[in-house]
DNA sequence: CGCCGTTATATCTAGCCATGCATAACGAAA
DNA sequence: TTTCGTTATGCATGGCTAGATATAACGGCG
């Protein structure tokens, strides 16, 4: 099966990793379940990973990507601001971008590979 | 200093990645000095790690990328097949090709980052 | 025939990074 | 005021990986 072989492109920004498929989905879960710990369970990985993710990229970025808050109903939340959003938004462009500049090449690629990974 | 903001871009095939930046690099320094140690000296890593890459890419096509020889002048060596040319002028243009469809909003991105990485 | 540098591979060790655990602060709601 | 789940952070243990080390085979060449 070619299906499991997935021809993946990655956009690194930064020295450490600004932004990378990871951070993004990361981002998307944040946004989508509204706490950085429910979105660490969603991505099974722990809290503490997913929290230093959260911190890199609100230190890497001239704002904050995603803003804390502690106690009140349901013991606090993360949101993705508004900022965070538009870099999330031109992330996605991008890497969509990307990958169809070189589709045609892609799929001529894994032509190459082995049929068995193993 | 934004020149040391490198975004880079990555293109990953294969589950364990039959080929990115770093392999690719170290099939360029294969070809130019004949042989995986010296390779590996110049990349300034261990051999094992040289052996173990190579091994990898030449298990992951569907035909070797480098061809090794025990013994004889020098010691032996190791020469990068035509095959493997292919692949590696394949993966520099897809690289190139990928970097150039976004490479203004590599720009603006970048424009988005904190001004001191620390 | 010994020399040499290389390929090829096994084994051991050290260092690092991730995970998990613990803890404190927080604040709305019951 | 107690409860609760979350943010935020420190610490320690463990697992895994990278590197170092050792060794054998190889074969042209002096």
């Amino acid at each position: 099966m070619a299906g499991q072989i997935k021809p993946r492109l990655r956009i690194l920004l930064g020295a450490d990793i600004a932004m990378g498929p990871g951070k993004a989905d990361l981002l998307d879960a944040v946004a989508r379940t509204g706490s950085i710990s429910a979105a660490a369970r969603e991505m099974d990985m722990s809290y503490r990973r997913a929290w230093l993710l959260v911190d890199t990229m609100n230190r890497a970025f001239r704002s904050p990507l995603v803003e804390t808050a502690k106690g009140g109903a349901g013991g606090g939340g993360a949101e993705v601001t508004a900022f965070g959003q538009r870099v999330l938004a031109r992330y996605r462009a991008m890497e969509l971008k990307a990958a169809a500049s070189v589709a045609a090449e892609m799929r001529e690629f894994t032509r190459l590979l082995a049929e068995r990974p193993g």
